[in-house]
DNA sequence: TTGAAAGCGCTACCAT
DNA sequence: ATGGTAGCGCTTTCAA
């Protein structure tokens, strides 16, 4: 079924049906009507490929998504499925293409050679990302998701991993706090450049600098258990340490068991503030005082500076950071003097 | 830049240049060698559209993903990144449509009629479910993950939610537990008519009768802290209950907080096995013995057996139910006499 | 107000 | 071993 038997149903040419259907011209309301008719009847659509390759333009997003040993966690997941709404919005579909972290670039790369979408949502970005080195070089529209720390000329949106972390120390020292320590992403996060870990160190340094406080930071492996080892690794840094920001969502419930398993208990012992989505947050025992990445307004901006730059090539590229409020969950308390701390270990 | 532009600077017809890229002619070698050096040069790909168009095949699957309040929860994103993966193996791309649970059936209905994707892979099926019964009276290539109710004759993979839920229950009376409980999904999946939940009803009725044990149902929404309210309502059906089969990872953590907080200890007052994930199960305080849902083996047998299914419709339906062993996690232990619990509430 | 026909870029059949 | 060309199903310009 295609617009030559639709055509030739109604005793129209086929430019007329196309036409009936893109409203692009005056039609009679007597063809209009039995185009339509026909239409309905044999409940036609036009094909989108047929329809892609006239028009050049595919009407299809790709989303450049991680590959975390084949399966994706929940902050992910929250930007999956905000982005595939929001393209949704705008009539776009969403091609998941699992090919971050250097992995799998041919991927990404086909996707654009191919010209199988119109434009591509990158994830979890490098510092130093060969991606957005491609899609530049290619010309190709792109956005990305969580690219801050360079300055090429591209659109991007992103949490403000830097203000969060600032401010989460900044409440600490508030309370008192003099020896603080950043739980953040894996070290080979870390190493390989991801713009969050590498953001959220800097925010933590410059704010630990700013106010004078003696500030340590592990790396932790996003496996679930590693939390115990995180604050073994902080306290061997610094004993000292009263409290702690995190950014490393999934060892969060791990830290806070490892934090009890130790005998310190939250906010007496040990005061802690993070980033994370609320349903981690406030599942973990006690509750974590969090801002939350905000996915769905990040998403639904990614996809609506995407589609603008897709429609104009030229204007000035878009650059938004995002923050939210930390809600209090009670996990930050006034600092101890260390030496009354109750350490049994 | 497309294959006229190779084909013109090879000195070659537009044919040659499509053989030398497909492999389907014997070409000369210093032909193709040419040829090859341009296509190379050029790194030139042919258009995924026009190719598409020619050939009638997409080379792409459409994953129809419940709209969970815009975002996704862990046993589904394990789904969607194990099958975006397998379905990458077989150089086939993967597209987001959220569309399950009667909502937005206009989409999926959109991709089948403007014959955008190749085949389908639905999610979250319903006992009765319109979606099933467009892409059956389309002849749409297609599999459900999660369809075992209806002998509808279509191709599907499940968990085999029945025979689990009847080994935990089993577990359980060996323990000499005689008073039960399931935790089901939330009310409105099960009235809905959701497999899942249906399944796993209709699992521990039966295994209860075989048994002689009396069992009690709560259905628990999925908000993370609806454990506690589900616990109430067990203990308001039937006082006497001493161990409980979750079927709800999503509240499992609540519930096993909602029982401490109660004054109950696991496995002594209550013993608690689960399906779900061990991120989920292995992390609640204490630890929950559980069998996972084996996601990565189902997306790949179901992406192999669609690309099956789009290469010869007329073949049998494929059918296969999984399962995967329970963890022992220690939160199963033998029954003490009723009147002997502990109860401070 | 409508129709005819030239593409869009590729594949594959029919020739040579 | 290679070339010419007719589609694939749609959009849109040019004509009437």
């Amino acid at each position: 079924m295609n617009i030559g038997h639709i055509a030739q149903q109604a005793g129209v040419s086929r430019s007329t049906v196309s036409y009936v259907l893109s409203g692009k011209r005056q039609i009679g309301a007597a063809t209009r009507a039995r185009v339509m008719a026909i239409i309905d009847q044999a409940n036609y659509r036009p094909s989108a490929t047929a329809r892609a390759l006239s028009n050049g333009s595919t009407r299809t997003l790709a989303l450049a998504v991680p590959r975390l040993h084949h399966h994706l966690s929940i902050e992910i997941m929250q930007f999956v499925g905000a982005i595939a709404e929001a393209a949704a919005e705008d009539e776009f579909d969403t091609l998941l293409s699992p090919s971050g972290g250097g992995e799998r670039q041919s991927a990404l790369e086909r996707l654009v050679m191919e010209r199988r979408v119109d434009g591509i949502i990158l994830m979890e970005t490098l510092i130093s990302d060969p991606r957005v080195e491609m899609l530049m070089a290619q010309g190709f529209p792109f956005i990305t998701i969580g690219r801050a720390g360079h300055d090429t000329e591209h659109d991007w949106v992103d949490t403000n991993y830097e203000g969060l972390v600032r401010e989460a120390v900044e409440r600490l020292a508030a309370q008192g706090h003099r020896h603080i320590a950043l739980v953040n992403r894996p070290q080979e996060m870390l190493d390989k450049g991801y713009c969050l870990s590498v953001n959220a160190k800097a925010g933590f340094e410059a704010a630990c600098a700013d106010l004078g406080l003696h500030g340590v930071m592990a790396c932790c492996d996003e496996d679930d258990g590693a939390g115990e080892q995180s604050l073994r690794q902080i306290l061997d840094l610094d004993p000292k340490v009263t409290g702690v920001v995190s950014v490393n969502d999934r060892s969060l419930a791990a830290l806070m068991d490892a934090l009890a398993a130790d005998g310190r208990s939250v906010p007496d012992d040990m005061s802690v503030i993070a980033v994370a989505p609320p349903r981690v947050a406030a599942r973990t025992s006690p509750p974590v005082t969090a801002a939350d990445v905000p996915a769905a307004p990040m998403a639904a901006k990614a996809v609506q500076t995407l589609l603008a730059r897709i429609g104009d090539v030229e204007t000035e590229p878009v650059r938004e950071l995002f923050s939210t409020p930390f809600v209090d969950r009670g996990s930050v308390g006034p600092a101890k003097r260390p030496a009354a701390r109750n350490r049994r270990r």
